[in-house]
DNA sequence: AGTCTACATATTACATGTAACATGTCAAGG
DNA sequence: CCTTGACATGTTACATGTAATATGTAGACT
């Protein structure tokens, strides 16, 4: 029995979960890669008991997906996926922010401010990665007016789990020669004079664009007023914030 | 080496989490009560791995709780969590019937209508057991309407810590010799002429009668009303049920 | 009595051994 | 050509070994 180093305070397990879940984040582990437990504990120096705890946590989490007597994967999830985890998020935020319109103490709303000054200096400066930053401050804070731990922990996870579901359903979108595929279909669509198929095209092909910057494009509905009549094949039904919701 | 039992398709983690899982929501596991890892794998006849793996699971689940190096416990919740859970379970429930509406097949309806007339002969019938199953089955049906698996799994672990929640909330009380400490606070205050203490001291009460049927005393507020004036000491804030939702 | 220490006990956290299982390759046989 | 099956490889799923750590308790000391 080879003896190994003193045991810290912390656990090997916290500290291999927190790797794995850096590097799926950042992309560095790509969505559909095999998280090999034997594989990873060779590559982390440490044994395969720890990295098979940290990887249950990480499907826990959603951020992997495991089969039975076939290991796990990095999540991969399609656009039908993605979208699912949007309404989840959006529904969980929503709550979580008009909670918080009657929960948040002053002191939250103080660091509110704070964060916009801080945000609006950043714009005047011109420092983008600035402005990125305090954005990620400000939604991270609003998950915490609700003062419901448990609401937090959900968002925070779903925040996690639709982050890689971008990733993961741009990618698995522009991995098909980014869109050329789409392109062709839509060209086809006209050169066959099929205003409809034509139109339907160019809506699944512009469902990358929304989920690239889901909370950008909801406020301006412009383009997609005109899709009602034809609704989108990707979906069986209509998502939720399709329209402006009622209540 | 002792040779195992042939290797079913099913997986040993599987079974003994349900197994853990039945027994803790039916009681039998009681809050609080250690989930030591060797005890369990010795009482199943198992070795530790797999115990160690659904342990884990009911952790992510929240059904456990862990501290490190101190093991893990059935979860045991305060006043304060059951709150917070049935707030969250709230917001996911009620808006996963939301879009439940608009998306929601001509057969998921007819499901819920046959439900529904089962249970009515349940009641002719005078059959109190039945009447509960098909209640059961009725809200896990309203759980699938969103056809959003991500929002059906949280609604799932949420009904899950609530009823744990509430056995918890309310034997955590009901172990301070059923709530006799409570009618002797409102005693004191009477004695001591403080309308405002005394009322404050019946409605810390009233809360474990809330928790108990958390569902049906929403509809009639009125014994809540007149506590509006003098807000509960056990939330910092009022809970979000507390008024009818404006949205 | 009250507090400390030393020891006994039990558990966690990590390491490792191994049979069952999944999968790819490759050659023999239809 | 397509299918089949033996073999090689790698992994999962489970079992078990062990040092570090937490906890309870008896006895020594103040």
């Amino acid at each position: 029995m080879k003896p190994r180093a003193k045991l810290q305070s912390e656990r090997l397990v916290d500290k291999v979960y927190a790797i794995l879940r850096t590097h799926i984040l950042q992309g560095e582990l790509p969505p559909g890669h095999p998280l090999s437990v034997p594989e990873l504990s060779r590559q982390l120096g440490v044994s395969r008991s720890p990295v098979r705890e940290a990887v249950l946590q990480l499907v826990a989490d959603g951020l992997a997906q495991e089969k039975a007597r076939k290991g796990a994967v990095v999540a991969h999830f399609g656009l039908e996926d993605a979208l699912q985890i949007l309404e989840a998020r959006e529904v969980l935020e929503v709550a979580s922010v008009r909670i918080g319109a009657t929960r948040a103490s002053t002191k939250d709303l103080a660091l509110l401010h704070q964060v916009l000054q801080t945000q609006a200096q950043t714009i005047q400066a011109g420092d983008l990665e600035g402005y990125q930053a305090t954005d990620l401050q400000f939604h991270k804070l609003l998950g915490t007016l609700s003062h419901n731990p448990v609401l937090e922990r959900m968002v925070g996870l779903l925040k996690d789990q639709s982050h890689l579901a971008l990733e993961s359903a741009v990618r698995s979108l522009a991995q098909l020669e980014r869109g050329l595929q789409e392109h062709q279909a839509v060209l086809e669509a006209l050169e066959a004079r099929n205003p409809k198929q034509a139109s339907e095209a160019l809506l699944k092909h512009s469902f990358v664009c929304y989920l690239t910057y889901p909370r950008g494009c909801k406020k301006e509905g412009v383009l997609w007023k005109p899709t009602e009549s034809t609704p989108c094949t990707i979906l069986t039904q209509k998502p939720s914030w399709w329209l402006p919701t009622s209540g």
